[in-house]
Parts: C-alpha cells; sequence; structure tokens
DNA sequence: GACCCCGATGTCAGGAACTGTCATCAGTAC
DNA sequence: GTACTGATGACAGTTCCTGACATCGGGGTC
C-alpha cells in the first residue's frame, strides 16, 4: 500500500499543459492543477521553483546534448563545430514530438512571461555553449558570437519545424538555416 | 499652485534604481519605492505595469534608432544594413552614459527575473528588425537571421563595452565585434 | 465668474503567487 | 520495535498586481 500515487511530478506537468491550452496560461492557478493532479499547491512549488518553470523541466539534458556536439566536434573551424552541436540537438526533438512541440509552442507564444522563461532558458544555453567554446580555444567574443550565433540559428529552425507540416526533420532544417546564415553573411550582395 | 510635484515618472525611475542598488531588486518592495517617491503603491503601478518595468522604460526609442538604420542604409548587403542600424543604436549610448550603464547593469545581472525582462526587449528588438529588413526585401528566415545576428552583435559589443575601461566607444566596439563575426563565419579554420 | 469635465492621484478590498514552519505518516534501516 | 527519512498536507503571512470608487486642482465653456 503506497501512500502516495507515484509520477507526482509528471502528473503535474501533463495536468498544467493541459490546463494552459484550454484556458490560458493566466487563467490557470497553480492551486487548479495541482486539484487536477491530486496534490496541493504548497507540493506543486516543491517540485517546480515557480508557475512557469512546470513547463521547462528537463532542460539540462537538451543543454548536454549541445555540449557534446561541441567537445567531440573533430574540427576547429567554428561553423563546422556549431553545426555539429545542432545535429546533436535536433535529437532530442524526433519527429514524433513535432505535434506535442507544437501545442507547447502555442502556450507559449500567447503569454509574455512564459516567451520571457523560454528566453532565459536559451540565454542559458548560449552561456554554457560560450564556456565549451572557450574550453576549445577560442577567445571570449569569439565563443560569444558562435554561441550566439548558434542558438539564433537554432530558433529560427525551430520555428520553422514548428511552422511546417510534416516536410522536413529538424535536423535538415537547421542544416539549411546554418547554410542561410553563412551565405547570408559571407556574400555580399550589392 | 500645483497638486502634485510633477515628474512622478522619473522619481519613481530613480529611487527604484538607487533601491535596487542599494537591497537587490527582491529586497525591495515597490511599496518601499513608491513612498521615496512620496506616490502610492497604486500609483507606481499606474506607471510601469510591473515592478520589473521600471528600470526598462525608453526603450522605443532604442528600437527606432535600430529600424531607421535599417531603413536608409544605402546597400542591400545584409551586413552592412545590420552595421549602419548598429551604428544608429550606439548614439543612444554616448560614453557619458558608460558609468550610469554600467550601475544600471548589475543591478540587472543580479537578478534572473531582471535578466527575463531584458532578453525579452532584446527580443522585442529583433522582431523588429526582421519586420524592417523583409520590408526592405529579405524573405522571411534572411530577415530572422541577420535581425537576431544583429542583436547578437550588439549584446556581445555592448558587455565589453561596459565591462572594459573608458578606451573604445560603443559604436567602435561594435564595428570590431560585427568584423570578427564575419571573419569567424566566413574564414573557415581547419 | 459659475459650471463642468479631465486627469493624476489616493484609498480600499481582494486575488493569486510564492515562502516559512510545523505536523503527518508510509517505508526503510538497524 | 524504534528511530529515521522523505514526500506530502495544513496554515499563516508577505508581496505583487488589479478593480472600483473617491478626491480635487486646472482648463475649457458659456
Amino acid at each position: 500500500m503506497v501512500r502516495w500515487e507515484p509520477g507526482a511530478r509528471e502528473r503535474l506537468q501533463a495536468a498544467a499543459l493541459e490546463r494552459f491550452g484550454a484556458r490560458g496560461f493566466d487563467g490557470t492557478t497553480v492551486a487548479e492543477i495541482a486539484a487536477a493532479a491530486g496534490l496541493t499547491e504548497r507540493t506543486f512549488f516543491r517540485h517546480f521553483a515557480d508557475k512557469r518553470e512546470v513547463l521547462f523541466a528537463g532542460q539540462d539534458e537538451f543543454e548536454r546534448l549541445f555540449v557534446a556536439g561541441i567537445e567531440e566536434a573533430e574540427t576547429t573551424d567554428p561553423v563546422a563545430i556549431i553545426a555539429v552541436a545542432l545535429d546533436g540537438a535536433a535529437a532530442f526533438f524526433p519527429d514524433d514530438r513535432r505535434s506535442w512541440s507544437r501545442m507547447r509552442q502555442v502556450v507559449i507564444d500567447a503569454d509574455p512571461g512564459l516567451q520571457e522563461r523560454e528566453l532565459l532558458k536559451l540565454s542559458g544555453l548560449a552561456t554554457t555553449m560560450t564556456g565549451a567554446l572557450r574550453r576549445r580555444g577560442f577567445d571570449a567574443t569569439a565563443a560569444a558570437l558562435a554561441a550566439e550565433s548558434g542558438v539564433a540559428v537554432f530558433r529560427v529552425g525551430f520555428a520553422t519545424w514548428i511552422a511546417e507540416g510534416e516536410d522536413r526533420p529538424l535536423a535538415a532544417i537547421l542544416r539549411a538555416v546554418l547554410a542561410e546564415l553563412r551565405s547570408l553573411v559571407c556574400a555580399p550582395r550589392t
């Protein structure tokens, strides 16, 4: 006989996404989410630092994929290193998660507070990537620029992946966006 | 005979920055700020949408400088357009504001909530720039990439400007960072 | 000059997000 | 069997933020 059902955290996440989708982020109280998961408000805040964070768990692993790509890339060309990192990160979003990612993104795009949190996560990712690049010998400015550019490519590519039908996998889109960045920056058009 | 002292908004901003610097963002209540400005908490929220916003007023003009640069640039090379926009934006931060900017940045860097807000503002800037670039004929992806890259250059350059002594003006730093981005992306290093 | 509206502020009540603290009690270790 | 642990509940309290209504100097209208 268990005293509590296991998986409280997962239940909270599922209940939160469902409610946010139905009534919006602002229209949902933490107490409602907790009740839907059979828990109390206080317990929600033991699992998530604040109301927004319930949508952003598991970002650590995502960061690790980027860093692993940077560390294992067998080249010293920054663009090539970023390409490997993006390839690794794309593995985090297989095609069968596209629909789920879309739902989540709709919720985020509807609320400035959630957008702020997403941006903070991506900024943290850029900082982590900067550190990894510096360990590979880049100076501070170059590392920061490469990291920020990589994140920018990911942002643009991810938005495209979300918006598209079922055409291309994320990895292919990211490669195309990175190529477009290169041609944009390097091929002057008069 | 005036019923209230004028400049309520400015008094609130000054009081807020002073208190945030002294006791931190979290350690300062809105009621304290308002009292220091001779006003009530309710009036604070009539001037600023939330507690953080008091540090981020006047961003509209900043955005306008970027957009004006994009619109008036007499070239179709995206990097050159971004360069003009960055030149315009640098005018917003003359050297005698460096010390003030530094104080403000210390406060922001000490609080994740304020960092979120700053990132949201920069993201809005990127969106605005993307629109201006699209009006100049770039397709959606190219415009977004150029805008994001421009903002990334600004971020890196601004941080350098804040961190440096009194060496170079912001405009010079931004030009150097943009050049470094170009060489980073375009000059493959084996 | 009497009248009236406007706009910035004050006052008050209240909801929702968080936090600190202590109690509860199944499972586990010994 | 006793003590400890760890997830949860209960509850009070602070702060952020909002809605509703009152106040009253200034400026316009007649």
